[in-house]
Order: C-alpha cells, then structure tokens, then sequence
DNA sequence: TTGAAAGCGCTAACAT
DNA sequence: ATGTTAGCGCTTTCAA
C-alpha cells in the first residue's frame, strides 16, 4: 500500500468541476468581486475551497495581473539598523498585504548586480531602497524598468524619487553644538567613508557646527576610513587602536553610529582612556543596546521603524498611482552617560 | 511630443520576432541547453538579447518549471542572531542562484499563519525555518504540501526533517560546570519560556550539570518569563530588577542568550551588585557585540552564519532531491570577565 | 537545427 | 448570474 504521494494541489479548475460552476465565476467570488455571483453560489464555492485546501497560486496571477504582491527591500548590509527599519516595513507590509524579500549588497557590487537583477526579473511589485545602492546604474535601471520606488535617507538627485528622512546637518550640527557647549574644542568626526548622502551630511552638520562657532577643524581629527565599513566591530576597534593618538588628542568624538561608538569606547578603554571623563562621545542611530552598554551613549535617536513603516506604506501608494510626498522624520539628540560638561 | 510611456519589456516574442527565430529556439539558447542550434544562431539571438535588454520573467517561467528559484527563511523574531544567520542563508543563496523572502512572525500566531499562507501561495522553491514555529500545524502543513524544508536548531519529531543543529544539552552543561569548577553553587537560570526545542534543551543541560555535580536546583532561582521573550532589552531589563531580590541570592547566573545577558549586567549594576565580583554570567549565542560590553561577557559562541550557509545549502539539496543528512555544528564556550573564581 | 503549438493557473472581456 | 475563452511569458514535446 502505497500512500498517494505527489497529492497535486487544487487549482481553480478542480473547484469549478466539483462545483459545476465555470472557472470565471470560481474566480470571481475568489476575488470577492460582490457581483456576478448569488450568495448561494458564493457558499457552495467557498464550501467546496475549504473542503479542497484551495489557494490560489500567486504566480499563476502575478502572470496576468502584472502583480505579485512582493516587494524588495534593499540594505547595503545588515545591521542592527537595517533590521529594525525591516521590522517597520514587515508590519505595513503585512497591512497591505505584501511579503517581503531582503536583499543585502553586503557592499560589495557584483553581488548587488546581481540582487537587482534577481529582483527584475521576479517582476516584484516595488522596492524600498535603505540608505544606499552601491552603482548609481543600477537606480537608473530600476527607474527605466518604471518600478515603483521609494528610498530612505538618500537624496536621489538625477530623477525625483519619493523619499523618507531626516535631517542628517541639522540634526548633527546640533549634536556638535552640544558638545561646544560642554566646553570641547578638540571634537573628532568618527565614520566610514561618506560618499553616501546621509553621512556625507553628518559630516557636513560637524563642518558646519564648528564653523558656527568658531571652533578650528582640524583634519587630523576626521577619522573616516573603510575601515569602519559596515559596523564590524572587530574591524572598527582595530582601526581606532591604530589611530590612538591621534584620537587621544580630542576631548569628544562625533561618531556617525552607534556601533561604532561601542567599538570605539572599547578601543579608547583599553588604551588607558576613559569615557566620558577624558572623552565625551555622542553616537547616531539610537539603538537599543546603546543605552545598555557602560557608559549609556549619548546619541541621535533615528525613528528605525517607523522609517520602515512609512516607507512601506509609502510604496503601497506608489504602487497603486497615488500621489506621495515626502516625508521628513525626526530623530532626537538624546544625552545619557557618555558626554560631560569640561568647563572649569 | 510625448514621451512613450510604458515602454514594456521585451518579451521572448519580441527576440524571436526580431531574429527570426522560434521562441523555441530562443528558449534553447536562453537556458543555455547547448543543443538544438548552432554556434551561429546562438550569436544572433545573443546579440539582440544584449540589445532589446531583454532578460526572462521568473514568474512566467515559474508558472511552466513549478520552480521559482525563491525560498524563505522563517524566524520568530529579529535579532542579532537571526540577522547573521540570515547573511549566511543569503550567501549560499546567491551562489546556488536563489533569492531569499524574510518572513518573521514577531511571535505572533496570526502573522505566522498569514506567513505561511504566503509562503504556500508564492509557490516558493523551499524554505528554512528557524528555531522554531510558532504553531506545530503549519508544519504539518508545509510537509503536506511536498515543500522542501530545512530546520535550524529544532527537532521536530513527528516527521523527520533536515536538521541542523549544535548540542544544546551538552554545551549548556559544559557552561553550568565551569561555573561550578569556579565554585559556584547558587546558580539562576534566566530565559524565555523554553517551549521552542533549543531552549528546552540547554535547560535541560543546567539542570543536569546540576545534579551530576550534587549541586541543589533550585526552583526559586529559575527565572523564565515570557518577559524575557523576542530579546527586548527594556523588557528584559524591567523583569530583571522586578526579580532581583531573588537573582541577589545567586552568585552565577546562566543565561539563554547574549542580549538577555547585556541587559541583565545592566540591570543588576543599578541595583548595587557587580558583574562578576558579585554574580558571574554565562551568556549564550557568542555575538561579537558580546565582547564590546563590559565585562566582557563570557558565552556559548554558535556558528550563526554557518547555521545559515549550511542550511541553504542543505534546502537546495532537498529540493533537487538529493540525500542529506543532519549537520551538527560546533558551539564553543568562550571564557572572558563576566565569571570569576570564588573558591578561596 | 529549427518551428509550431500545447499548456502551466489564473483573470477578465465577452457572450449568453 | 454564469460560462467560454483568449492570453499573460515561458518551456518542452513533437514534427519537420
């Protein structure tokens, strides 16, 4: 006795023969249309879908409909960051009912190509980029595709694309400014390289703070390396213990995340420097585990999930023809243990 | 002048109609079977692919193979761990040519089930699942639709499943006898409730060391809540001071993941007491940011991104019906400052 | 070596 | 209110 293996699942047709119906009116109160159908035939097919276990196969419809109700979300890479903005977007995803597929370049281009390709060619229904793609031709090929596309915290300068962010000058200038206002004139600019937007503006909000207040920028207190990239911890420490001394020589340090910052304040500890009391140091992001670790870091609180949300919800709009704005999100300076006040 | 608008993609159609060729023909060359034409006609139709900038529609040839070249990777929440878990299935994905749709059910029963019905009707080509889902019938559901299936860190009994996992009960216990060997007698247990397999397990290993080594259980001093569930920091925070009367009384604590431990360290330094001069920590999951805090927190490291690659590669196996076997992977205990010594 | 055509599961226009 | 059917873009069998 063999058991029925390859048990095919049921299609639409099977529930119009067992039914009797047509495969159109089978459709139809699929779809919840309302019309073409009584509520007695409603209940017979509906009946008869339970019975058969029958879905409908998402694919077969996309394959008309031009729709497969998958979207993209696209990080560089994935961080602490990345997979709380991912959560936001999860939860509208699943209001709006749409899955979503995760898509990390983990730096590196080929496997970005390589990503979008994959993603053109599943015709998904739309793409949240986050923060950053590595090849400005992969953007202009996404928009000639005419896919729908929101993008967060980049300013996409060549063609208008919906967008989510904050205000990365502001924001850290404001950061900056507090620091000043501790007392610090040496202020270090920690971060990876900045050619993407929104780092490229945490470091024009430092520039800009210090200017403001007549502070001396002093190149040799920018430390942006590769090193740094994609918060690895391991690699961030080591970066900072090579540069030591010349970091020793600031009072403070802007760091452009708080990963980052943790690896940081490890690396200075463990070369006889104590935050804050001969450092102060204010992060970015906000993340949860930075008020958990010892000193709780001062940093700038980015609101991670609702980006993810609204951009979500964003794209849902963009998807369906509807006109979208764009939206400015507010993150928050937030000052806990690991910034001092070094006036007399 | 307007601007054409919706310039559609080029079909298979139009690469036929263009060169003169079949679509049959077109097909061959496309998927590369080597036969069916001629070195010749392979060019042409080469040629105008690159130029019409066509490429093929997974979804139409989805439709026809029953194969999408997509899988799921389900976890119960997002974490570091999953997170890096995650990079490894999304690295032998791209090598064995798959992309990867992240599903996670935030612990929450509804958005499983919705996740499952999607995964069900995207016809997606397998799945891995992580840790653990919540209810045990969408499993049986999954297995009754025939769809590959791989599962990190659980055993599921009622059916055999490719598995990939690390012993559990063993590593628990070589971690609860450290702390022993260090004198310790007085020892909690903290984690979310241990209903999912793995955590059940490395219960069971602090309980046997335990008894192995005539050290009291004691009830009082297991601490598992429901709290302490999807590594909420806060949450975990507040249940830890919520409890600490009781946690005072141990002198080493093990604790069921990393992220528990951080804010345990923390919870613990408000209220008065130090970590380890007054209670030693074992932590479990070995995440880098695990050695960025301080102390330092010695733990259980577990291979998190080959847990990942592994079981991708595995899934792929599975779906293209090839034999597999379980893979155990190694977790090791890692000693650093969170445990000291208390014997004389 | 190439082409014609059926068919994958579904939607929707059209017919009844 | 319901049925018939073309067609979405592709693969693959069969014929030429």
């Amino acid at each position: 006795m063999r058991k029925p293996v390859n048990k095919k699942r049921a299609t639409i047709k099977d529930v119009a023969k067992e039914t009797g119906y047509s495969v159109a009116t089978v459709s139809y109160v699929l779809n919840k249309t309302g019309k073409y159908y009584s509520k007695e035939t409603e209940k017979k097919i509906l009946d008869k879908i339970k019975k058969l276990d029958y879905y409908p196969t998402a694919i077969a419809k996309g394959l008309k409909t031009k729709k497969t109700n998958n979207i993209a979300f696209v990080v560089p890479f994935i961080s602490d960051f990345f997979a709380e903005v991912f959560m936001g977007v999860q939860e509208a995803a699943v209001k709006e009912n749409y899955s979503v597929a995760l898509y990390s370049s983990e730096h590196n281009s080929k496997q970005e190509d390589k990503n979008i390709n994959s993603i053109l060619s599943n015709k998904l229904d739309g793409i949240i980029i986050a923060s950053a793609i590595l090849d400005e031709k992969n953007i202009e090929k996404l928009i000639k595709e005419n896919i729908p596309l929101v993008i967060i915290e980049r300013f996409y300068s060549r063609q208008k694309i919906p967008n989510i962010f904050i205000k990365n000058v502001e924001i850290s200038k404001k950061a900056v400014n507090y620091l000043i206002s501790l007392g610090h004139k040496k202020i270090g600019f920690i971060s990876e390289p900045v050619s993407m937007g929104k780092l490229e503006n945490r470091f024009k909000g430092y520039k800009e703070a210090l200017k403001e207040n007549r502070v001396e920028y002093d190149v040799s207190h920018v430390f942006i390396s590769e090193f740094l990239e994609r918060e690895q911890l391991e690699n961030s420490y080591k970066y900072i213990v090579d540069n030591i001394n010349k970091i020793k020589e600031c009072t403070a340090l802007f760091i452009s995340s708080d990963i980052l910052a943790i690896s940081a304040i490890k690396a200075i500890f463990d070369n006889g420097v104590n935050v804050p009391d001969d450092i102060s140091i204010i992060g970015f992001d906000g993340l949860e585990i930075s008020n958990f670790v010892r000193p709780a870091i001062s940093t700038i609180v980015q609101p991670r999930y609702d980006m993810g949300y609204k951009s979500m919800e964003m794209l849902s709009k963009v998807i369906n023809s509807k006109k979208v704005n764009d939206i400015e999100l507010k993150a928050e300076l937030v000052i806990r243990e690991s910034t001092i006040n070094i006036l007399g």
